[in-house]
DNA sequence: CTGAAAGCGCTAACAA
DNA sequence: TTGTTAGCGCTTTCAG
């Protein structure tokens, strides 16, 4: 068996391919019985029309690409939602890209991209460059970058204020009248992780707060036990522990309480991500959530609107404004 | 500007298109000499062939559909990371969608996926039956069903053996003494979670060990934890608690220590999945495991050779077994 | 081994 | 309002 083509429907209905095509994309132009007979036709057939001639044809398809660094953090998991539904809303698919952070797993997809002609990408680059995708840029295809610090004189951009959220958790911690914090940096190359970390010894700054700084080389909830138990071990004195990211909170806590220390009478922790698990942990976690769905959502938006009239379109700088959650794991300094 | 055609490579290397094409397809056909001409000029010009222009013609695309419930899930994370690995490795990409298992949202997407001509779609339906999937299946399109008891006599099929898994769980807690166990049994309408309950019960019935059924409606930290805390006020004499998932076991856990009872010294507590946060948990949570990744990569595998060659294609059902992870939430059961 | 030419399913002039 | 027709970029016979 094979799909019913234009073809098919135009024989079927008694009129030209020329109609058919017409009733799909410009219904207005054709006369009412016209019409009636060829969707008909359609629905006997189950004709589905073929992107790929329509593609070929017309230069637009309506497919774009995510290309994310890694699918499985709760993070990008909850930005492909929110682009999926966006993509959905307005008749777009998407192609799923997982770059590992590996400059040669990117190259390789933005072929693929570059091959499938999609209209659009929304990227979390590897790099801190626009250089790979130089070539798609001149040929017309809409780029936003998702939460990037690359170049944006060309592309649209959907970002976070990293700075503010550190601002938010150090804030936080003095109003409990913590004065003495540890942060648990993770690598400070992440640049969504030094802004935080700005943000963060800023406010300490001017507000009499003493930062011990703990670095990791990644961002799991291994390394943040590890930094922990590694502190712990040496004189600490810190109240509270701001963490990079909701794992390494998750795994300093387990230190914490390995050590026999109480979260958050002994010492107070502090998340960043708010992620699912951070409200389900033994002690739920205060965290400073990032609207992640809504990332993703206004960076489909801002794509497709690029890809539909290119003209007409104005590069712009979403930025998005993180929130403290408060849970059990903050609590007022110990005297 | 305008990407380069294989025309214009034609052109520059002085040969006809069809070389060209022989080039891309079946270099073996082609002198060496003409080869590297020819390559040298789609370097030159940067040529990427057009996948559009080439299904038209040869009526064959490297793209694969992936239809999955829930992507914010980690176990369907895990899946399309497995997917996508074994697509990549093939030169296919995936398209992702999320049905959130409403059947309007399905229907709509394998609408998209036809009209896109993907060779292959990888699925866990929403309803329990392929009539959905008739015309698809009809066009040659190949289907591979994931996790999904839906008749398979058409489709390859990859699943996990659920009742081993519940029988894991139940065999682990009887070693260590528990013969007074609570099941957190998650919504029974799944499939999924049916086969574990069976699982586990009729391990129990022949091993002394009786169970304490506790519904919930959904499978979330919050249900588990309002299951546990009913059950507590009640009279409860259970020394183990399995559930249907971890994020069921994480909110059982909540409830626990909230109720002053210790893990695993006054209970013992397993879960089901795995997922990364199990171990992370505040006390590492013993859990039955599902090879997600590889799951998700037989799969895509299946669907893959099917769509290469359909007549030398036999349907298969791949069946992974569960194994059981022990950490720290489990210990003998108290005297 | 290479070239010429037909045609995949569709859209977009243009003509009627 | 509808029909006719020329391609879009590529693969694939079929000749040479």
């Amino acid at each position: 068996v094979v799909s019913a083509s234009l073809k098919d429907v135009a024989a079927l209905a008694g009129v030209s391919v020329g109609t058919v095509s017409n009733v799909l994309n410009r219904p207005d132009r054709v006369a009412a019985p016209t019409l009636a007979r060829v969707r008909a036709a359609i629905d006997e057939l189950g004709f589905v029309p073929n992107a790929q001639a329509r593609t070929l044809r017309s230069n637009r398809t309506h497919v774009l690409g995510l290309v994310v660094p890694d699918i499985s953090n709760p993070f990008f998991t909850d930005v492909a939602r929110g682009v999926e539904d966006a993509a959905m809303e307005a008749g777009y698919s998407v192609i799923l890209c997982n770059t590992d952070e590996k400059a040669a797993r990117e190259d390789r997809y933005l072929s693929i991209l570059e091959s499938q002609k999609v209209s659009g990408i929304i990227i979390t680059p590897a790099r801190r460059t626009l250089r790979p995708l130089t070539r798609l840029l001149e040929n017309g295809v809409a780029v936003t970058l998702l939460d990037s610090p690359a170049s944006r004189a060309r592309v649209c951009s959907v970002s976070v204020d990293h700075a503010t959220g550190g601002r938010l958790a150090a804030d936080h911690a003095a109003v409990l009248g913590h004065a003495n914090v540890a942060w648990i940096a993770g690598p400070r190359e992440i640049p969504q992780v030094a802004a935080r970390e700005k943000g963060l010894t800023t406010f300490a700054r001017t507000h009499a707060m003493s930062v011990a700084s703990l670095p990791t080389t990644s961002m799991s909830a291994a390394a943040g036990e590890a930094a922990m138990r590694r502190a712990l071990s040496a004189r600490f004195t810190a109240t509270a522990v701001i963490c990079a990211n909701d794992l390494l909170a998750l795994g300093a806590m387990r230190a914490l309480r390995d050590a026999g220390l109480r979260v958050p009478d002994d010492i107070s922790v502090i998340g960043y991500d708010d992620i699912d698990f951070a409200a389900s942990a033994a002690v739920p976690l205060t965290s400073v959530r990032q609207p992640r769905y809504e990332l993703g959502h206004a960076a489909a938006e801002l794509v497709i609107s690029e890809a539909r009239d290119p003209n007409a379109h104005e590069h712009r700088h979403v930025d998005f404004q993180p929130t403290l959650v408060v849970r059990e794991s903050t609590g007022a300094a110990p005297r």
